[in-house]
DNA sequence: ATTAGCACTCTCGATATGAGAGTGCTAAAA
DNA sequence: TTTTAGCACTCTCATATCGAGAGTGCTAAT
């Protein structure tokens, strides 16, 4: 294990290199951050730290950045809790006070005020309804052959989808329709809604056979889509060119396109984050190698302990580690709580 | 009036430096568009059409490019009608073959593949409500004190709102209510449900009042907002990066802040589009100076005549401007018919 | 165990240089 | 009168050179 002057060293690495970008060298570290003993004993286990993996340096007889390994360190064992300031909690609050309209947006709120505070890209995946149960269905005609049918969960969600019915459907015949799919659907989660427990619908009523064969296949389908994906947001990933890391247009390129891939990043926020913490994901630690020289942190909002959704911060591996955090739990607090009063 | 030969060299430079991004010298004219005249020749006309305000020369002794003066010329007079390849009809086709889940996402993937046929960022403002027709009404209760209405339109858009409902209000209080609304909404345009009308609900029930009176408010609120702003997309800002306009980062970040900046945008395509034409407006044509160096290209897609939403193309003044016609044209054609038959 | 001293390495910005592309002008050719 | 060849000139851009500056690792002294 690193002893106390091997830490205090690493830590000023880092905490230098977050605030710079530039490598940090042993007179910076002496003088900065009066450690009491001389550039040559700090070069000493400057050396020592680079032979553990701690420590880089981008090219002989430039100072040291941390590694991967380096900023893992620091995050499990070094990073203060930092406490945000006024203008950044107002800044919160002031989201979670206006009026809300929709559950979606309110999560894309959410996001942009992370991105505004944190200065690097936000990404939230949207309500996830494996849990939410069914509140109300509804089968409208819209015009002739065209029809809309609407599912609403107890999380105020509402899908629709737009299907093909019968001409010769009456609008009592779908008043019906509608009345048995309530019967059926309501209260029930949306997991337990399975084409097995479907096809005791069409028992109920043979003579409207064909019609609802395809409600119940396009219900299905659309139920089991939501399950899985909420609405992808992502804020503010123009502001990563503002980094020194992005002065390359060729490497601002790859990240914005990658970001605009939604599935990938919602694969990658799936994988990455764990129930009711925060997680921490840094460079090569991410199985993908497009994410090589990013990190990422990730954490859930739930209501009533049901995990809803997932968002994360994206940036580069030199990241703001413990003001992110801070502000990822602030936000979670702030946004379980709005849930739970919303719904 | 510019004569033959004038227009001639004039095309050649639009041309060629819309493909190359290369100011474009006497020579390379001579050259590559085999005009039967020497360098020289070309060289004073291209004096002349500098004089006049067609070409400039980004220094000294440089090749010319069109100013937006030219480009302007070119794009009324020159600009020729290109056939779409195979491939590109086949990609439009494919996207309006697929089964429509929700008209939004239909738009969304439009401006999809808008973005990719042209290779520049493509934004669409998303359905405007203004002239639709409510189809239905519904007012749930998600759980104590907590509801929420849903408004739908004969256009198969779902507008909801969460709301706070008297906690003493009964399912049946609900259904009454809900009744209600859908004899005084049900087929009325939006434009039509002005506060004064809703007044007259309030009078039919006055037991209800209180309910009633946040009840109106908030659908009154929703509609209005819905009147005029339909979702915004953009897809494919960071496809912009691979343009040599873009590789200053600086240039990079202020284009995609603009990008992001959903309000901004949505004032730009208003104020840029015209009904039912495609609209070219070039550089400094653009009364927002942040837009000097882009040249934007709309038009809108409508249903039954009835305009109902925008989309448009935005790139550097260096734009393929007839190939981004034609794709909206196409596009504009294949959108249309899928909206009249999907509604 | 620590540190002063020093030679060495590497980057980065400034400066110089020359090739290349293109122009405008003049005078000759058509 | 119009076109063109010729040429001197201008400006950019890529490349090379150079020195300052920052930082290192090693050695020897403390």
């Amino acid at each position: 294990m690193l002893d106390d002057r091997k830490i205090k060293i690493l830590r000023a690495i880092v905490v230098d290199y977050i605030a710079t970008a530039e490598p940090v060298g042993s007179r910076t570290i002496a003088r900065k951050y009066r450690m009491g003993i001389s550039p040559a004993t700090i070069r000493n286990e400057m050396a020592d730290l680079e032979e553990l993996g701690y420590l880089a340096q981008p090219y002989t007889s430039a100072g040291r950045i941390p590694s991967d390994k380096g900023y893992r360190f620091y995050v499990d064992f070094l990073m203060p809790v930092v406490e945000l300031s006024q203008r950044e909690l107002n800044e919160i609050r002031r989201i979670f006070k206006k009026r809300v309209k929709e559950l979606e947006d309110l999560i894309e709120e959410t996001s942009r005020v992370i991105s505004n505070l944190t200065n690097y890209t936000s990404i939230i995946i949207g309500p996830q309804l494996h849990e939410s149960r069914i509140k109300h269905v509804e089968i409208l005609k819209l015009s002739k052959g065209k029809g809309l049918l609407i599912i609403v969960t107890n999380y105020g969600t509402v899908l629709n989808q737009i299907i093909e019915l019968p001409e010769n459907l009456t609008d009592s015949d779908l008043t019906r329709i509608s009345n048995l799919f309530n019967n059926f659907l309501v209260e029930k989660t949306v997991d337990e809604i399975t084409p097995d427990y479907m096809e005791r619908i069409k028992s109920e009523m043979r003579e409207y056979e064909q019609a609802l064969d395809t409600l119940i296949h396009v219900l299905i389908e659309r139920l089991e889509e939501s399950k899985e994906n909420g609405k992808v947001f992502a804020s503010g990933s123009s502001r990563m060119l503002d980094f020194p890391e992005f002065k390359d247009v060729e490497k601002a390129r790859n990240f914005l396109s990658l970001i605009e891939e939604e599935d990938f990043m919602v694969r990658v926020l799936k994988y990455t984050s764990k129930p009711n913490q925060i997680t921490i994901s840094i460079g090569n630690e991410n199985p993908w190698k497009e994410l090589r020289e990013f990190s990422i942190i990730t954490t859930n909002f739930s209501v009533g302990g049901k995990n809803l959704g997932i968002f994360g911060v994206i940036g580069p591996t030199r990241m703001d580690y413990s003001k992110v955090v801070s502000i990822l739990n602030k936000v979670t607090a702030y946004l379980n709580d709005a849930l739970s009063t919303l719904i």
